[in-house]
DNA sequence: CCATCTTTGTGCACGCGTTCACAAAGACAT
DNA sequence: ATGTCTTTGTGAACGCGTGCACAAAGATGG
């Protein structure tokens, strides 16, 4: 029982890298658009641009599936729109029940993304008595009492847990006892599953910490060197690290605590 | 112009690896939620364990922040809270705007992840007239034409891009030519940005394909070896990848092509 | 049939990230 | 004050991912 393990930590999937199964969906999306406009073949170069990615890395990605290209020509895009789809797995059909139908989780109903490409909402779970039967995004929710039997009957093994965090683990717990085998996790929360589960999460809070912090080191960078007058951005008010200035310690969240340690 | 140049290559921001900035929300949640229980100390132990880290990669996270800890002793929950804080620049005020306020930027506006630790939704944005005015999240929606306008008056730097694929990359454009130098773009595109703008994207579509290749491995391991017998999830009807069976040519989105090349 | 030109596929080197293992440091008891 | 015990902080080794640079392969034209 490895507790929290985002994503396989270094095991090759089958010879390819997780870092190239990571670009694939990429580079078939932009396949995909190649497709849609009746582009017959692709190189590298203009392929890696439409992906944005750098070329060598692309054609390493592409040697990992095979030799699907054609020298001195470029790549066959129906051809390889099959073979990325196919060693994705997406030409089978993958039913995902969503837990957790608030806000997030009508949203991902709804979201067209999920439905192409081989992916099927198969059910909408909320804890919530009075969303049972509601009809969201044309899908009426279930209660979660019936979640064990919607992913036997359905054969779902994609989850997607979109709850508050505090019922994101035993959502997760549930979901693994019923046969899930993988899981998108919204919710933030490190969630703990057993082995031979895969567990991916999107987190916004984090996300956009990140960011705050390469905007903060700008700042910093940009004030430390001579002002520089890029743009309209170098008159902003980010003076300092010490600019609590007015709204300082309102937390609707019950987080920033930000008190000075002893 | 970079094209499409993801998060930083390989840049080390100050001494602060980008992986280890990766983590330190992660730790900083742990952090706080220790920090509510009023926990006075913990080792590198216990927190990995909460973070579903190393403990030695969070020892060497913490170690490029600085020695914190007390050997023998471990962390003081308070000091460290503030300490990453600071660090991550939480600790002063971070106006963002989300742009597209369909059920997607609706729901992000409605998320509590949002309004702590320092940032603040100050617009929402949408192309659709009949949107402005309403509001969403207590906020009123203003009109896309004065986007230009809303940065600027309110010192954005930060921006969150929730429009359809199509919109996502002028908008962009328009957000970085009027101060913004990052984003979270949650439109399944590749965004275009100059140099100096940081992009982090956050695609479901992406993930649930990442999460499909390994559940299409797993069944195929499954199959080759003999029948583990582990739960309930051995019995599913995943047995091969022809498995295409009912629903294989359904393409809602225009896309899944699953043509068989020449 | 041969020369040339384009583009793939990959050997190689380098750097980042992870993990191990241990010495140093401090707390704590006696 | 001294010894023991816990836990940090880090040197070192290793593996993965990336990018360069080039040889091999095939198309194309004469």
């Amino acid at each position: 029982m490895a507790t929290g393990r985002t994503h396989r930590p270094a095991t090759r999937s089958r010879g390819i890298p997780e870092a190239t199964v990571a670009r694939l969906p990429l580079y078939l999306r932009a396949l995909t658009a190649l497709s849609e406009r009746s582009v017959p073949t692709v190189s590298s170069e203009e392929l890696a641009a439409a992906a944005g990615v750098n070329s060598a890395k692309l054609r390493k990605d592409f040697s990992y599936l095979g030799s699907y290209g054609t020298r001195g020509v470029g790549y066959d895009v129906e051809y390889l729109v099959y073979q990325i789809s196919r060693e994705l797995g997406l030409t089978q059909d993958w039913p995902v029940v969503i837990v957790g139908i608030g806000n997030l989780g009508a949203a991902l109903a709804n979201y067209g993304g999920f439905a192409s490409r081989g992916f099927r909402v198969a059910a909408l779970i909320d804890a919530d008595p009075a969303m049972a039967g509601k009809p969201v995004a044309g899908i009426p929710v279930q209660h979660s009492d019936d979640l064990e039997k919607i992913i036997e009957d359905n054969g779902v093994s994609i989850g997607v847990i979109a709850t508050p965090a505090g019922a994101a683990q035993p959502v997760c717990d549930r979901l693994v006892a019923a046969g899930v085998t993988s899981i998108l996790n919204f919710a933030p929360t490190v969630l703990s599953v057993p082995d031979g589960v895969d567990v991916r999460k999107v987190d916004l809070s984090i996300e956009l910490q990140i960011l705050a912090f390469h905007e903060q080191r700008k700042a910093g960078e940009e004030a430390a060197a001579g002002s520089d007058g890029a743009g309209p951005a170098a008159a902003r008010g980010v003076s300092g690290p010490a600019s609590s200035s007015t709204s300082a310690d309102q937390g609707p969240d019950g987080d920033v605590p930000a008190v000075m340690p002893a």
